[in-house]
DNA sequence: TATGCACCCTCCAGTAACTGTAGGGTCAAG
DNA sequence: CTTGACCCTACAGTTACTGGAGGGTGCATA
């Protein structure tokens, strides 16, 4: 029932070179190997890759992940700075939305400004230009 | 009233060494220099800087500012370019709000589900982990 | 004249999170 | 015994800068 690295990247939806890279800096532990070398995992390591993933997807950093990761193993600990990551990931995101709305607004603007001529005339690159 | 590099960094926001480095890519001409071998600038890079800036502000890579400077350069084109690379600008960044928003959504409600308790009990990491 | 200080120079390394490639080894099936 | 899918290591490249080391320039002041 030993998994090997293409059989962790199918169920996860991960590059097998990625996971490699989580491997190296230390998100995923030094897995057994085989007598050829290669790489053999167990479902405890699939959980913590699927773990990884899916916070990834939802945009934490890497370095996010691994606190996350490290206070998963303290299951006494208070989840208190579990929900504060979460939060203060949250608050990024909309900053982030905030920020692009108001880019999107401005693009609009100047995108309404193209006069459909020559670039000599265009309200596009006048709008680009130092004022 | 010749420019200097630092003279052009204060005129518009930008670091020292992203000038440098705008220069290695192509973005501004190689500069006349003193006799001290400092970089000497006229209005037009200064001109050709802000323009980068205020694109780069507005998000578009540096690819796109190198087409968007190539196309200011033929004034008598039509300015179709110009208005293609803005609007497909504007779509991918619409298309990022739409993730970021739905990212938002799923964040909330899986910090909804923080119970307050113990790590063990954390419906946040519950929500990370592998259904 | 010496000194201090702000500014300039080049070159190189590091950031985030992978992705791709070169050059080779392993293993099961036909 | 060969083919093909899979695995290995090691390294370069991506984006757009940013920071630092180690040293030179130029102007004003004591």
């Amino acid at each position: 029932m030993a998994l090997k690295i293409g059989d962790l990247a199918n169920a996860t939806g991960t590059k097998v070179q990625t996971i490699r890279y989580y491997e190296e800096i230390g998100l995923l532990p030094l897995p057994a190997r085989t007598e050829g070398n290669f790489r053999t995992y167990d479902k405890e390591t699939l959980r913590r890759l699927s773990f990884i993933r899916r916070s990834r997807g939802l945009g934490f950093s890497l370095d996010r992940v691994r606190e996350l990761l490290g206070l998963a193993d303290h299951r006494d600990w208070s989840c208190t700075a579990v929900e504060t990551i979460a939060r203060e990931h949250r608050k990024a995101i909309e900053r982030k939305i905030a920020d692009l709305s108001a880019l999107d607004h401005e693009l609009a603007q100047i995108i309404e400004k193209c006069g459909h001529g020559t670039v000599a005339e265009c309200g596009i690159l006048e709008a680009l230009s130092p004022s």
